[in-house]
RNA sequence: AGGGGUAUAGCCAAACGGUAAGGCAACGGCCUCUGACGCCGUCAUCUCUUGGUUCGAAUCCAGGUACCCCUGCCA
């Protein structure tokens, strides 16, 4: 029935070629990915596409995906990250089971491995210090140089490791690290480090371990561990394939998992990494995680975003390995589709402006009936009130209307929606001139179509409420949070281009009596201006707020 | 004298040696009690570039060019 949902099995991409291939082989008999998020922050847009990836792939081949905390840096990592990232991705409407993993659980494991590779000399115990590591790294374009205790006896590095566990070394005095190759031309296999020392306790496993595992060092055997077939992250980490692959091949793991990468999603008109947007939140620049202008899953929710949008988002985009920028329009075109679909419609004037019909009797009112949706019968209907004063969109209404203007003008004529035509008899001043009551007429004979008495066809349809009966409501109009379509431009600072128009909040703008007890969760269509859900923060029973999701496409706006 | 990637329309993206899908945007037109939605049509003689192989090349080969990633005890 919803045109939302794309047939997305016939949307091919690499990832899926490889899964055909691997399991037409025979390589695999069923495909288990994972998504693997640090919990040190929020996620975002694009962890979506992560997402989408790794569980629509398992989904689509009858595999599994698993939800994987890769929390080796309790520095960084809190309860509360956990909590919000679980939260998201069920929300985005993914299952994980029973298969709910963190790294931190497989420590002991990795530990007994580290011992391995210590015991076969591939490892040994560092005492140089930060500085000095990265000195002896070498440069990209000249080799490493070999540290002094890289010859290091094994019983002495497999003391020290014991005592690095036991807690006997402070933070930053020795480090576990791979004797691989100081001359490689790739960084990553430079005796690389694979566990620093960290008296900090960790959010899942609490002060058990005084020594942490690398990322590079845990995630490759987790993924053995849980027997990921396909491990699939993002172009940055390419270049610790190698790496990843080194220990898959010197250590005794059950698995043997792959790893393929794709490019990350970029944005037009915000920014994406952790760094910043925490940076905004501290700035007090947004209101928080959850600021609805924030490109984060806990934003997108509260602005109104669905998650199907969300989803079909994410396969419109595609997956590829070319860096990509795809532009902020594309999102907001698939909550539309979403919207236009499901959003029952209401009337909402947010910048109220009196019309008097002079002809109506005043202290009398009726009711008219009006579709919640233009094309679905089936979604019922609700009753509308009409009366002598009505408040309609000041920007209906011209009182000297611009070329190809064909809402409400002196002495013309507009057709209220689920009403009758009107016509508009005068205005009313203030002393410096300004409108601010209009006066009209109505024809009450014009209850059905746009067709006037002589048989002429009005030109505008506008939204309206009855003033005896609409109800009163904080409206909030979101906008890009940037004004430049890449504030990550290298040079430039990006606080520069924040949008300082980026939210406008109206108040007593006027909604029909409908929306009262509005559920929390429904998003509405207020008609020609767009689609609204309340803020789930800040809207209540007695004040309600509505937060815009995004506007209708709008034609003459762009004129 | 480093290594690893990527180049197909304004933005994404298919194609797997057989004659350039699709989506978004844009532009015409139709429809419409939302300037919405919907519908119809147009939109790459050509795939970063220069050569080569081939009956045939976006696909194969050689040389250029541009951009991205890698020198955390972050992930």
């Amino acid at each position: 029935m919803t045109t939302v949902e794309q047939p997305s099995s016939t949307a091919h991409n690499f990832l899926k070629t490889i899964i055909e291939e691997d399991l037409k082989s025979g390589k695999h008999s069923s495909v288990v990915t994972r998504f693997p998020p640090e919990p040190n922050g929020y996620l975002h847009i694009g962890h979506a596409k992560s997402i989408c990836i790794n569980f629509g792939l398992a989904s689509e081949f009858g595999g599994r995906c698993h939800l994987r905390f890769d929390d080796t840096n309790p520095a960084k990592e809190e309860q509360e990250y956990i909590d919000s990232i679980k939260e998201s991705v069920r929300w985005l409407g993914f299952d994980w089971g029973e298969h709910l993993y963190y790294a931190s659980d497989t420590f002991e494991q990795l530990y007994q491995w580290a011992v391995c590779l210590i015991t076969e000399e591939k490892a040994y115990v560092e005492d140089l210090n930060a500085e000095q590591i990265r000195a002896y790294r070498g440069t990209l374009t000249e080799p490493g140089v070999e540290s002094p205790f890289r010859t290091r006896p094994v019983e002495e590095n497999l003391d020290l490791f014991a005592r690095m566990r036991n807690g006997e070394f402070p933070d930053g005095s020795h480090v576990l690290r791979a004797r691989i190759d100081m001359a490689s031309p790739n960084i990553s296999l430079r005796d690389p480090v694979l566990y620093r020392i960290l008296h900090t306790p960790h959010p899942h496993v609490g002060d058990a371990w005084k020594i942490y595992p690398m990322y590079d060092f845990a995630h490759g055997q987790a993924d053995a561990i849980e027997g990921i077939t396909h491990s699939i992250c993002t172009l940055e980490f390419e270049s610790h394939k190698p790496l990843y692959e080194w220990f898959l091949d010197n250590l005794p793991v059950p698995n043997r998992p792959r790893q393929y990468e794709f490019a990350r999603l970029n944005l037009t008109y915000t920014v994406m990494s952790k760094r910043k947007l925490q940076e905004l939140v501290q700035h007090g620049l947004v209101s928080g995680w959850d600021d609805p202008r924030l490109p984060t899953l806990e934003g997108l929710r509260r602005r109104g975003y669905t998650p199907a949008s969300i989803r079909n988002f994410c396969e419109q985009i595609g997956v590829g390995r070319s860096d990509s920028w795809i532009d902020v329009s594309i999102l907001e075109e698939s909550v539309r589709a979403d919207l236009n679909e499901s959003a029952p419609r209401a009337m909402a004037v947010l910048r109220p402006i009196k019309l008097v019909i002079e002809n109506y009797p005043a202290g009398q009112s009726e009711e008219l009936q009006a579709a919640h949706h233009p094309q679905k019968p089936e979604m019922g209907s609700r009753t509308i009130h009409f009366s002598r004063e009505i408040w309609i969109d000041a920007d209906d209404f011209m009182e000297t209307p611009s070329k190809g203007f064909h809402r409400l003008t002196v002495g013309g004529e507009v057709k209220l929606r689920f009403g009758y035509i009107v016509t508009c008899t005068g205005v009313i001043k203030d002393e410096q001139g300004a409108v601010v009551e209009l006066r009209g007429e109505y024809d009450p004979a014009s209850r059905e179509g746009i067709h006037t008495a002589d048989g002429r066809k009005v030109k505008g349809v506008i939204h309206w409420v009855s003033a005896a009966h609409s109800i009163s409501a904080e409206v909030r109009l979101f906008d890009r949070l940037f004004s430049d379509p890449n504030p990550d431009r290298s040079g430039a600072d990006y606080k520069q281009f924040l949008n300082h128009h980026s939210v406008e909040t109206l108040t007593g703008c006027q909604l029909e009596a409908a929306l009262t007890g509005a559920d929390m969760e429904t998003r509405y269509q207020f008609e020609r201006m767009g689609y609204f859900r309340q803020d789930s923060k800040d809207s209540t029973p007695d004040t309600l707020v509505f937060n815009r999701v995004v506007t209708l496409r709008d034609v003459w706006a762009k004129k």
